[in-house]
This record gives structure tokens, sequence and C-alpha cells, in this order.
DNA sequence: ATCACGCTGTGAATCATTTCACAATTAGAC
DNA sequence: GTCTAATTGTGAAATGATTCACAGCGTGAT
């Protein structure tokens, strides 16, 4: 393993890229398999074989020539390329229909990312304990925030009482948002936000449907 | 107006914006403006000034200088280069969690684009009326689709068989897939995916998210 | 031992997207 | 009317991401 070259900060784009490596890895590795080629990931992944192995670069670890990459040692690579050692506690704002289908669906799913404190303003889906994970009155996000040093954060609430909620988010210390909501958060340079917009999505896939005939057009 | 310059296609980034454009000019309208200019789009769609101008060269409406953009005007020509005339029909393959979300979040929202038919494989899921929408056996897929001439789909399946349905919708007619599972699709030339991947954007804010001090670093 | 094959890592080239910068234009002031 | 200040549309430059292409090397065959 060579150290890190200490280049720029890896993009974006390429870090969604080897965390969906590692996923892809994992299930190889469930499967028996012990080395693989940047093909048969790029395969996988969605990616070209280039691609995989420009990605790669920034994780520190080499394959071997012939012999491709041995699962188990990249799956360790890019785990301590991604993963904080003590795992990174995650607040749930919202406990609507996403906010609840999160909640189920991230148990237990990746420890180093659970979901440790929901918020809600509606009496109903406060005090409870839902999916394993403690609810709570938004008033008390500051105090909980603070308490279990979470710095990260899910906001998944209408998107009128995004802005503001998300800045208590901040107040309170958390520097990653994934917004549910359907508006562009104004955040202190520094925060990092990442956007989750289905409706446009949707209206991508729609629009890229369009006047494509399923014969070739007469 | 213009007519459109007939370059290439725009980009998908482009489309995206587009349709957020859209979203926020229904919204500035309902406030009673009638003008806007770019720079104001651009503040509250998270974008600059200049990216709005590039993005609105594809559809073919010019504002004027000094006033902007007429709000009216500029809704309809988006509307225009987006929708398809006749709305299209969307169907959903996957009543789970995400599956249900989705069919009570776009009941009544986008007309254009109203989810007209949802499958699954379990008994107690099939055969009602959700949200306003039929639910059908899997096996009912093909003829539906054709019936409805659905081209775009929602696939909220368990990853395992994520990629053997979309098969089955490419082969009934679909053009269009927005995909919720982990897996990428392997499909033929000139469908179209996309793919949300909420545990990759966790997982990329997470990381994002390291290493911040809360203080400056000392 | 030696060799040939095929895979990796990466500089360079290509391609795509965003930003800059400014001529053209026009609303509104007077 | 004429002038001013502000805004648009867009060519060109800058930036960013992907792909190409190949030197170098390790593996497994013989
Ligand atoms: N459900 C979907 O499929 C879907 C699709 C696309 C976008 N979204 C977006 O995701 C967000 C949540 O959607 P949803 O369907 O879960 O909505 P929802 O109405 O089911 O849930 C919203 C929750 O937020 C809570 N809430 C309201 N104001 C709050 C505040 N100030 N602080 C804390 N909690 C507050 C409500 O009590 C509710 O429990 C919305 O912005 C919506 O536009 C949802
Ligand atoms: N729920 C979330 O928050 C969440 C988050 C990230 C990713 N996802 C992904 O979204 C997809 C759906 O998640 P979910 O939480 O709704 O799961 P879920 O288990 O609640 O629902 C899956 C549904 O698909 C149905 N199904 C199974 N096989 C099918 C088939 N061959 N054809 C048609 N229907 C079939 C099941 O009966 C079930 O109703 C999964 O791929 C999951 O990984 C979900």
């Amino acid at each position: 393993m060579r150290a890190n070259k200490s280049k720029r900060a890896p993009s974006d784009r390429t870090v969604g890229r080897l965390t969906l490596y590692r996923r892809i890895l994992n299930e190889i590795a469930d499967d028996g398999v012990k080395h693989v080629h940047s093909h048969a990931l790029a395969l996988r992944a969605g990616a070209t074989a280039a691609q995989v192995r420009r990605d790669l670069m920034v994780v520190g670890y080499e394959g071997t020539p012939r012999r491709g990459y041995g699962v188990a040692q990249l799956i360790s690579a890019l785990t301590s390329f991604l993963d904080e050692p003590g795992g990174q506690p995650v607040a749930l704002v919202g406990i609507g229909n996403i906010g609840r289908s999160l909640l189920a669906y991230f148990v237990g799913r990746r420890p180093n990312l659970s979901i440790k404190a929901a918020f809600d303003v509606d009496p109903q889906k406060i005090g409870r304990v839902i999916n394993g994970c403690r609810s709570f009155d938004l008033s008390e996000l500051d105090r909980e925030i603070e308490a279990q040093g979470i710095r990260v954060a899910i906001l998944a609430v209408p998107a009128s009482e995004a802005e503001q909620v998300a800045r208590r988010l901040v107040d309170a210390g958390v520097v990653g948002i994934l917004n549910f909501a359907p508006v562009a958060l104004h955040t202190p340079p520094g925060i990092y936000v990442e956007n989750v917009d289905v409706t446009m999505s949707l209206e991508k896939v729609a629009f890229f449907s369009r006047r494509k005939k399923a014969r070739t057009a007469g």
C-alpha cells in the first residue's frame, strides 16, 4: 500500500462511486470471491474500467497486474478512506412518510451511520422509540445534537420549513445535510448539502422519454 | 419568442435545472410576481445568474433587458419544452415503503406525470386502489403498460429483483426508468435510467462531514 | 529460469460544463 | 426625445471530468 498522494480533495462524484465500489465488493466477498479486476467492478458499478482505476487512485491501495485487487484489502482500504473510525451518528428531522421509510431502511444496515435521534413537531410522533431510534420534539434538537456530537443530518420536513430547520441544524453543529425538501438551502460556507429531489429526477426521466417512437420514426 | 436553435439535445443537468426553474416560477407566480431576473431565479435555485441564462437558451424564450423574464410566459415556454402535451402516464413497480410514499406524494401534484398503475408480487398489495391508483400483480405488467401506453416507470423493488424487473419493463415498452434500487441496471441503448441512491448520498454527506472541526483547527 | 500475456497506474488528450465578460438592448428618468 | 444604468444572450476562456493509450510489471505457463 502506498501513502495517499495528498492531492486535492476527491470530487463529489468520485466519493459517490467509491461507496458504490465498496458495496459491490462486500457483495462479491460474500460469494467467496478473492480478487477482482477493474473491468469486473466497472461492469457492476455501471462505470468504465479506466474510471474505476482513476477513482481508486485516491484511496491509497494498489492492485497487482494480472491478479487485480484483493477484495478484502480493497474493502478495508476503502473503509479506512471513507469512514470515520468511531462511526458517525446521524439525526433525522421530519418523521413523515419519507422519514419513517428511512428509519426503517437504515436500521442495522450501515452501523457506521446509524440514525441516533429523530425530531418532529407533531406531538403524536415524539417521545417514542421508532426502529430503535428515540424521537424528540424539535425544541430538544440543539441539546441532543450537541450531547451526541452529531454532525450529519437528514432533512425530511416540508419545503416551507426546510430553510429554518437547516439553519437550526447548522447552529447546533451539523456540517453535512442530506436534504429531501425541494428547495435550495442557503447555508454558510463549509456546510456540505446533498439534495435528493425525486420530483426533479422523475421529470428528467419523463423528458428523456418523450417522443421516442418504439419503432423507427416514419 | 425565437425558434429553438436545434442544437444538440440539452444535457441531463440542464434539464434538471429547467424543471427547478419552473417550480420556482410557479411559486413566485402565486405570490403575484410578474417579472423575474436571472439573478433572482439563480438565488432561489442555488445556481448562478449566468447558468440560468445559459440554461434558458435551449427553451426558445428570451427575456427583455432591464425587465427580465415574464413569469407567465417563461412558465409556458418551459412547459411546452419539458412536457409531453397529453401528459405521460407513469408506472410504479414495488409497493413497499418507498413505493407507498411516492404514491402518496405524487397524487395530484404533477397532473402531467401521474402514476397510473402500480405493480407488486405480494398478494396483499394487489387488486386495490391506493391513492387513486390501481395495483396489479406483476404478471399483468406487460398488458397494462401496453394498454395505457406507459413509457415511464419508477422501480422500487428489492435490489435482487431490480435487473429482471427492469428487463420486463423495457420489453413492455418503457423507455425511461427512475431506479431506487442500489444496483446499476443494464439496459439496451436508448433507455434512460436515473438512479436515486439514498445510501450513496448519505455516505457522501458523511464523508464530507469528516474531520471538520467546529472551531478552527488548532 | 524465462517468457508472453494482460492488467494496473497514470500522463495526456478529449469531452463536458461552468464561468467570464461584453456588445446589444431597453426601461425609466428627466 | 435623449441619456443612463442595468440586464440579456452568447462567444470564448476556464475549469472539471472522463477516456485514451501505453509503459511497466507480476503472474502463471512452460
Ligand atoms: N414522500 C415522498 O415521496 C417525497 C417525494 C419527494 C419529495 N419529498 C419531500 O420530502 C419532504 C418530506 O416529505 P414527506 O412525504 O415525508 O412529508 P410528510 O408531510 O409525510 O412529513 C413531514 C414531517 O415533518 C414534520 N414537520 C413539519 N414541520 C416541521 C418542523 N419545523 N420541524 C420538524 N418536523 C416538522 C411533520 O410533522 C411531518 O411529520 C418534503 O419536503 C417533501 O417535499 C417527499
Ligand atoms: N425505504 C428506503 O428508505 C430506501 C432507501 C434507500 C434505498 N431503498 C431501495 O428502494 C427499494 C425499495 O425499498 P423499500 O424500502 O420500499 O422496500 P420494501 O421491502 O418495503 O418494498 C419492496 C416491495 O417490492 C415488492 N417486490 C418484491 N419483489 C418484486 C418483484 N419482483 N416485482 C414487483 N414487486 C416486488 C415487495 O412485495 C415489496 O412490496 C429497494 O431496492 C431499496 O434498497 C429504499
